[in-house]
DNA sequence: GCCAACGTTGGC
DNA sequence: GCCAACGTTGGC
């Protein structure tokens, strides 16, 4: 069982498009950094849990859990030349890029915002969203940073 | 293989 | 909108 965060812009899907979204569950696609994919290929399993964060947003921040359901498997818009996220050396015989499933557990109370994070950067020395110049848009967390972080929640 | 130029991310 | 940081591209 891994834990994880996953950054996406609420403007382009945020926490309320995936409550919204047939059964809260959603395709992660888009993925176009080789270190991610590989983290969703290869490292996601079936049950692992995620932070779900907003960032490029007002308040950035973590705003729901959401819960692995589908393990890595090939990102189809790579292979739509009309879609965004087209990438023509994407060859369906050999994907390169992947994507999982992924179901909303549950939205938080409130969020848990970069803030508070930063305001205690030193209870999570491993947290990767807090190190300068942290772009990837996954990123595991340690199940110690996942457990205090969580008793943030309710703090 | 080097590295400058360029594109993207994301907080502020 | 700014800009630091980092990834990718492509000429050499």
């Amino acid at each position: 069982m891994n834990y994880w965060l996953m950054k996406s812009e609420p403007s382009v899907f945020g926490i309320d498009a995936l409550a919204a979204a047939r059964g809260k569950r959603s395709a992660w696609d888009g993925v176009r950094n080789y270190q991610v994919r590989n983290m969703l290929r290869d490292q996601m399993k079936k049950g692992d849990l995620a932070f779900f964060y907003h960032s490029s947003c007002e308040v950035p921040g973590i705003y729901g859990i959401v819960r692995v359901v589908k393990e890595g498997y090939p990102d189809s818009t790579a292979f739509d030349a009309k879609h965004h996220h087209y990438d023509a050396g994407s060859d369906p015989d050999k994907p390169r890029w992947y994507m999982v499933d992924v179901v909303l557990e549950r939205k938080l109370r409130a969020p848990i915002t970069l803030e508070t994070l930063k305001q205690r950067a030193a209870s999570f020395p491993e947290l990767l969203i807090l190190r300068r110049g942290n772009r990837l848009s996954i990123t595991p967390v340690s199940l110690s940073d996942w457990q205090r972080i969580i008793k943030l929640e309710s703090a």
